[in-house]
RNA sequence: GGGCGGAUAGCUCAGUUGGCUAGAGCGCCUGCUUUACACGCAGGAAGUCGCAGGUUCGAGUCCUGCUCCGCCCA
């Protein structure tokens, strides 16, 4: 074995083997119990990012510790085609070649997009695999494949039949530069630095009029009324009159409204129907007409006579030079204000009205709240139930239409002849109401979202009753980040219940996002992003995947620490040299049976230790605690397997060839390292895999193994309570040492006071640890010093008082100083015991456990105290 | 405006029903080519657990208020 690990060597051929003898297939097995998770598709024009990274570790955990459980466990992969997204990185390219998409017409552009998706996707499959992901790549699908275009169908024709579905005129948002219309989901809200402009409109008469506030001043080329509070002293003999539109020239009322707040601007709000959706419900209380200014290109139509054709920012600055002109700008105040944005191209969106399809949400939502009411889908970490909780509540209806080339095309036909519509499964030849063949499909597709609510049913099978879908439907898991709970989890689980009639998931295990070591959102644009390539360029898959489930907290975000990456890193390390160090010394292994064999005190311990190791990784799995899970196995290899374990099992090992005691210990290291790795494997699935391969075992995969148990019969709690006094004999006798600095070749004598004859036995019998792991060469023990030694430092602990003999002549002062500081510290913990001792209310009402345990402290303060005392009273005679 | 999360060692974070002499990794200091590992070993320094109150025998942990940071919804 190579003296350090490379995983570079390691990663490829190991995934390949796993493809090779199909270690991650699933199949329908009713012997065995399902466990499924869906990935969360990712978007097939994306690179993968760190928030992937952590998903798919995740997921692999999951998956892998579930598998070696003995369930049939399905990872099943896919990738998103990523609606408006995709079209637009492809449009991007396009634009590099100065061309549109429109340049190459519907199909060519579509077929552009295809060709770019089978890039992406190779790209993505790959990284995936570099990742260790134990899906089932036969499986794989993608949300425009055959059979989920059926399922999208499918759903949408069976909605529409429902009249959950329906067409009609909203207002909706529209990014003008996507040429489409979003979903309120769609849009961010980011804070803006903008003005709020104080504009004049006067009466026919020439009187004053009133002044509107806007922070859209060429929306005013659309007014149809001004809005007044009807309460407002300032306007209630306006009410009812009407004023001059500038630069319009067009009479419009004063209107009386609920809606308008006094305190913003002049309590005068200039109405636009056609623009804003407050307006729009103004608008239509009072009857008023709607004149649209801005058309879906965002340019001034030609409505707006003058200013027509210009784009709506500088019909902005028009409008405003002209109201300047005619001195009816009143003033211009600093303004800060929220903007919607396309999420996609962060252009301001446009509120405009709209025919387009949408999705009547009401019954929906109410199928999502029964959900989380009946508790068929749990959220981890639970809080987040609230926040679902509150947007079904308040959910307004889902416009699923978009006018974009890539996607799935609505499956609605109209006809030139009646005008009706075919809503149908299969493609019409003609119109169901009058069988005209001349209908058109409706040219738009849908919300890339809508398949995704599809996608842990659809990805089965669904529509079809396929065996997958009865068996591993309702999924396991689903793994999200807490960022597309509304998005995806909500759609999921309402189509779930609603089309397939049970929830999609019983558990949904949110993860955070990643952010940069200064806790930023990464970014590519900022350039702090990392990439997860060049980690496992650096790192390893194995250390990075250690690396991301040691930083997972629940539903927080993860501060990407590359300390972290590194500390993994030389875990793999730990844990490959720990293993080389127990094969090397395997070569002539004769397993003998633990129940018979004669077990040393650390033998009893470390087989404690690990099973009581392999008790916490189970309890903190269980509770979806990545992060102590990791940590358990982390110090317990570490800091007791290597630690302590190997370094005593050495002196066994490197004895008599033939000894019983050897071939226990070489037992014992085969059977811990075997149930190490298999423990380990769903974290660090390449390198536990190929240093199993390495052991002396016939199994095909690591990865098919049992996951340990832990095992009650090991637990041995005396043996830990006496490992605990060796190991404070030997820490503290490496702690004098390094006080004197003396070197570490170079032996010691110690002498060992000890409270009573079984401490005295214990030691003696663990005489061989002592000398070899503190280098000491005679260890006398005792319960009283016959003669207290003076050429010695000392320690105290546990009841112990541990002499090193000096070479050479002590120096007392410093010594009785130093012993000086121990008392000082034992002091302040004494006087803390003392006093809670000393407390009434303590003694009677705190459990008397942990009273014993106070008064078991405060016995082991003192005796400990009275040792320090009596050695500095034997130094300081000696001084004099 | 409503809601949620965070604030613990220099940095990144654990600390599950209150009992803690508050832990880990990295960093820092000292010593060490000890036959698995210098991606290592041994030893060590380092925290008034955001602030102010309260409940309790006992609070990093529970309650109230506040400050700052982040996020979501309007």
């Amino acid at each position: 074995m190579e003296k350090a690990y490379q995983p570079q060597q390691v990663e490829d051929r190991i995934y390949q083997y796993w493809l090779e003898i199909g270690a991650f297939d699933a199949e329908v097995n009713l012997d065995k119990q399902p466990y499924c998770i869906v990935i969360p598709p990712p978007n097939v024009t994306g690179v993968l990012h760190m928030g992937h990274a952590l998903e798919h570790t995740i997921q692999d955990l999951l998956t892998r510790w579930h598998r070696m459980r003995g369930y049939e466990a399905l990872w099943l992969p896919g990738t998103d085609h990523a609606g408006i997204a995709t079209q637009n990185v492809v449009e991007a390219m396009l634009a590099e070649e100065g061309l549109t998409r429109h340049d190459l017409g519907r199909e060519k552009f579509v077929a552009r997009v295809w060709q770019v998706k089978e890039e992406h996707h190779r790209e993505i499959t790959d990284q995936l695999r570099r990742e260790g992901v134990s899906v089932d790549w036969r499986r794989e699908r993608f949300t425009l494949d055959e059979g989920l275009s059926r399922a999208v169908r499918e759903a949408f024709v069976t909605l529409y039949e429902q009249g959950l579905i329906y067409r009609g005129a909203r207002m909706i948002n529209w990014c003008p530069r996507c040429g489409t219309g979003l979903s309120d989901l769609e849009v961010e809200r980011e804070l803006a630095q903008g003005h709020l402009w104080y504009i004049r409109y006067p009466e026919p008469d020439g009187g004053p009029g009133v002044v509107v506030a806007t922070t859209r001043p060429e929306t005013m080329l659309g007014d149809t009324a001004v809005a007044v509070h009807p309460q407002d002293e300032r306007y209630k003999e306006m009410i009812g009159k009407t004023v001059i539109l500038p630069l319009m020239k067009r009479e419009i009322p004063i209107v009386a409204d609920d809606y308008i707040d006094m305190e913003f601007g002049t309590g005068a709000l200039k109405v636009t129907p056609a623009h804003d959706p407050n307006d729009l419900e103004i608008g239509q209380r009072h009857q008023l007409p709607s004149v649209v200014v801005i058309d879906r290109d965002g340019k001034m139509t030609e409505a707006t006579g003058p200013y027509a054709g210009l784009d709506r920012y500088e019909c902005r600055e028009q409008v405003v030079a002209d109201l300047k002109e005619q001195g009816l700008l009143e003033r211009i105040e600093d303004y800060q204000h929220t903007p919607g944005r396309c999420e996609r191209c962060n252009t301001v969106i446009e509120p405009l009205v709209s025919t387009q399809w949408f999705v009547q949400m009401a019954p929906l939502a109410a199928e999502g709240l029964a959900a989380v009411d009946n508790k068929k889908v749990r959220f981890i970490p639970e809080r987040w139930t609230k926040v679902y909780r509150e947007w079904l509540e308040n959910i307004e209806d889902w416009c699923i239409s978009r006018q974009l080339w890539w996607g799935h095309r609505i499956p609605v036909w109209y006809c030139d002849d009646c005008g009706e519509q075919t809503c149908a499964r299969e493609d019409p030849t003609q119109c169901v109401h009058c069988s005209s063949e001349n209908i058109q499909q409706d040219p738009d597709v849908l919300d890339t979202w809508f398949s995704s609510a599809l996608w842990p049913f659809s990805t089965l099978g669904w529509p079809d009753e396929t065996p997958e879908l009865e068996y591993f439907y309702p999924t396991s898991v689903m793994n999200p980040g807490y960022d597309i709970i509304f998005f995806w989890v909500a759609r999921m689980i309402m189509m779930g219940r609603h089309l397939v009639g049970e929830e999609p998931f019983s558990e949904v295990f949110l993860h955070g996002l990643v952010r940069d070591e200064h806790g930023q959102k990464m970014s590519k644009s900022q350039g702090n992003a990392v990439d997860p390539i060049e980690l496992m360029d650096e790192y390893g898959a194995d250390a990075m995947r250690l690396a991301l489930c040691q930083l997972i907290t629940h539903g927080q975000d993860v501060t990407y620490s590359p300390d972290r990456m590194v500390g993994a890193r030389n875990f793999c390390n730990k844990l490959w040299n720990a293993s080389r160090f127990v094969i090397m010394n395997l070569e002539d292994m004769q397993s003998v049976e633990l129940e018979s064999a004669q077990l040393s005190l650390a033998d009893r311990w470390i087989l404690s230790r690990h099973s009581r190791m392999l008790a916490e990784v189970q309890r903190q799995l269980d509770g979806y605690n990545l992060a102590q899970a990791a940590e358990a196995i982390y110090d317990y290899v570490w800091g007791e397997f290597c630690d302590w374990y190997a370094e005593i099992a050495k002196i066994d090992l490197y004895a008599d060839e033939d000894s019983s005691r050897r071939k226990t210990v070489q037992t014992i290291l085969y059977i811990l390292l075997d149930e190490i790795l298999r423990t380990i494997h769903p974290f660090m699935p390449f390198i536990t895999e190929e240093i199993w391969q390495r052991l002396p075992q016939s199994g095909e995969t690591i990865s098919r193994q049992p996951y340990p148990q832990s095992q009650e019969q090991w637990r041995d709690e005396e043996a830990e309570e006496q490992m605990s006094l060796l190991q404070t004999v030997i820490t503290q006798i490496r702690a004098l040492r390094a006080e004197l600095t003396i070197s570490p070749g170079q032996p010691a004598d110690v002498t060992v006071i000890a409270p009573n004859d079984e401490t005295i036995s214990l030691i003696a019998s663990q005489q061989e640890a002592i000398a070899s792991l503190a280098t000491v060469e005679e260890l006398n023990l005792a319960t009283a010093p016959a003669e207290p030694p003076q050429d010695a430092l000392s320690a105290v602990s546990k009841g112990m008082q541990i002499y090193l003999h000096l070479p050479g002549t002590l120096d007392i002062e410093e010594e009785i100083k130093r012993i000086r500081r121990e008392i000082n510290e034992l002091e302040k913990l004494r006087k803390r015991s003392v006093g809670k001792l000393q407390n009434s209310d303590f003694l009677n009402k705190a459990p008397d456990e942990v009273v014993s345990k106070e008064r078991e402290k405060l016995a082991e303060f003192d005796r400990d105290l009275q040792k320090l005392w009596d050695q500095i009273k034997l130094l300081s005679s000696a001084s004099r």
